[in-house]
DNA sequence: ATTCACTATGTCATTTCTGACATAGAGGGG
DNA sequence: CCCCTCTATGTCAGAAATGACATAGTGAAT
């Protein structure tokens, strides 16, 4: 009965209630910004198009694209915006939380602490490197003081979390230096 | 070339490594702890466990088991702890990241706020729980202070990661509840 | 007595996801 | 003049993952 719309789906939509859009436009939204959060191919994004326009949930203009074959600029309709409405305040189901460099800090008691430390230490360049940049764009968005209601809440909401998430992610990266230090020279 | 083995089939390795144990027993070990960090069913698992055999990372020896075949004991190779030490130093592919929770708050400005806030504090709720947990089983793991070497080291490397980040979540939801219960009384 | 939970193996259909491929025009750099 | 990148559409094979099903013995509680 429940047009099960995949999250996929939902993420399109979330897309287009900021902005109409190509496909190919939608896949570079997936890239940046939701990419940090939700990830999607071209090919995935084509498929499940297919899926929210045959539920009504979008529909298409067409446009003289650069290419052979006219472009399909994609909008949300009334329907789509009440099924998105709709998921957003639904609790999520518990996702599957996957994260392989904690797999690998699973069996690191294997391994060479020097070689690990080198690991953890571009893992943690990596995300002081993104700290840098979320805490920038966060001044820039702080000032502006974005609405509720407005799409610019949704990018303060999603920014802060990056934020912490890196500061936390950054913390524990140089806890385990600082571990995998002690295991070699103890003292 | 390189023998293709799946993350999973490192995660199935890495159980091994610490105890030889059934299939189901390794189902077991992925809901809990490894379920934190990586998941998998039974039935994925089976896959995996025979093109471990395959490749000659794990092997078995049969037991009498309660069921009417034999039990299954699998344990790791030399061969398959030498792959898992060179896959755990091996710099983890950047990860996915999927957080349906953050996805909804990216549209997040498109609904009630009311109901959001509820939504946040179930969220907020579920985290402290768990902050709660890993916190008394970090003061067991640090009274016993596990070496390098061990595997008690690798369980708390991983719990110190399950602390930050549930200290990060629950630091963010109470963030998310401050503003939206800002946009329903301003001041 | 019966039901339930746990141990233990395995199959299978379906869905989801990835990565490669195919097409094609516009515009810029070497 | 050629090559690369960007825009833009789409297909397809294959891998990965899920969830349901099938089988079957033990032991504990109702």
């Amino acid at each position: 009965m429940t047009a099960t719309t995949s999250t996929l789906g939902f993420a399109i939509l979330a897309v287009l209630a900021r902005a109409d859009s190509t496909g190919y436009e939608i896949a570079g939204r997936m890239r940046h910004p939701i990419g940090r959060f939700w990830t999607a191919s071209y090919s995935q994004i084509h498929t499940d198009l297919q899926r929210l326009l045959a539920a009504d949930l979008v529909e298409y203009a067409t446009a003289p694209g650069p290419g052979p074959q006219d472009k399909k600029v994609y909008s949300i309709t009334a329907k789509g915006l009440g099924a998105l409405r709709d998921w957003v305040t639904q609790p999520p189901r518990p996702q599957p939380e996957r994260d392989e460099l904690v797999l690998k800090t699973y069996a690191a008691w294997l391994a060479d602490p020097a070689t690990l430390i080198e690991m953890f230490r571009t893992a943690l360049r990596q995300h002081e490197e993104r700290l840098a940049e979320y805490e920038s764009a966060w001044v820039a968005v702080e000032e502006r003081a974005p609405a509720f209601g407005t799409p610019g809440f949704g990018n303060m909401a999603t920014l802060r979390c990056g934020l912490t998430y890196e500061r936390h992610r950054a913390e524990w990266c140089r806890w385990m230096i600082d571990q995998l230090s002690r295991s070699l020279e103890p003292s």
